[in-house]
DNA sequence: GTCTATACCCGGATAGAC
DNA sequence: GTCTATCCGGGTATAGAC
């Protein structure tokens, strides 16, 4: 999506200061939010014009689904090569409660991309059902391998740990002490392979912070 | 809450007057969320004019803050009488599913108003200390009383449900086929004590809708 | 390519007539 | 209490000079 076609020659220059755009929006639309968000301070931010701006990505929508497109490209090579589901959750966790204007962003941005009309609209939901799919597999082949408990469809489950995440991402905005990794961590936990009723002294260990 | 007393006099009017804005703004609210209404919309429900409606209302905020009460208001009748915190939360994710304007509402506004300069903010802080520290007495009886695992905290337990419940909310209204209340429903099946090993029969009947 | 200036629109709030 | 008219601010987008 947005593919930039990609000119060879005068161009070069252009392409650059494109990115450079894209990094000060990130960070921009990162602290701000969608809505809090101007032109005019992301043009600052670079140290153009807003005008100037507008010569690269021709209306602020184009401009807001390229940094959106953007940031997904950096969670997944975070996150790519890590081993069971519940755990690149819990790590993203992790990584996001250190960027608290970016987890701002999501949260308002795929809100107001449930209506239909707005330009992100199709960005969240193709995003969305791709995780919950991605998910689900993992969680079915560790079903496969016994490494998680059987008793729920890896669909529902999916759903569950990224409901948990953008849940408890909301909630920490709300309250910073809210402790996301922690919690879904110990969502993990309940979903190993149930112990005999008595011997479950190995899930209540270092989790509570 | 919102208790409106009915005094006879020259302020009847007025009093019937402000609530059926605020019934006006809930809806319209609820339709176009927080950024995609203005006065002029919700005053045209009304059938007045938007100057004529901060007659009632000094400010857009003041608005705001009111129909947030009032909608708290409806939802606390709601599962005021209800039995576990798991099927309190699975019950109102029922009712949700078929007032999808509200939802978005919610979903919106209380990600904006993570911010503390939003007038929503006290607001929505407040509210989820409350349903936190709620659901959290009510599974510390019910681990008491040995009706569900005991194994995790039930802080972490509460702020599970509540992510649960609001993750879930964001991604229905992304994508309607999501199943909020079966979800729930599993998460709360696997919060049940846990059975032995073999004998998880009961565990998987009639809710993969 | 980049700027300044400006047109334009929208929404909230205010003033003042009725 | 309610309206019309108006102001004002913020934001996007455009025109046109350099």
């Amino acid at each position: 999506m947005t593919t930039p076609r990609k000119p060879r020659g005068p161009y070069r220059k252009g392409l650059e200061r494109r990115q450079q755009i894209l990094r000060a929006a990130l960070e921009v639309f990162s602290e701000h939010g969608d809505r809090g968000s101007s032109l005019k301070e992301i043009a600052d931010h670079v140290g153009m014009s807003q005008a100037g701006l507008l010569h690269y990505f021709d209306s602020r929508e184009e401009l807001l689904v390229a940094v959106l497109a953007e940031r997904d490209a950096v969670d997944v090579e975070a996150t790519a090569n890590v081993m069971t589901p519940g755990e690149a959750v819990a790590r993203t966790a992790a990584h996001n409660a250190r960027q608290r204007g970016l987890v701002d962003l999501f949260v308002t941005l795929s809100a107001a991309a449930s209506d239909p009309d707005h330009p992100a609209h199709a960005f969240f939901t193709s995003r969305y059902a791709n995780l919950a799919g991605q998910i689900e597999d993992g969680l079915g082949k560790a079903q496969d391998r016994d490494e998680i408990r059987t008793d729920v469809e890896p669909n529902h489950m999916a759903r569950m740990l990224l409901a948990l995440s953008d849940g408890l991402q909301l909630q920490w905005l709300l309250d910073p002490s809210v402790d996301m990794e922690g919690t879904i961590q110990a969502f993990n936990r309940i979903c190993l392979p149930v112990a005999a009723e008595g011997d479950t002294s190995h899930l209540d260990r270092g989790d509570d912070s």
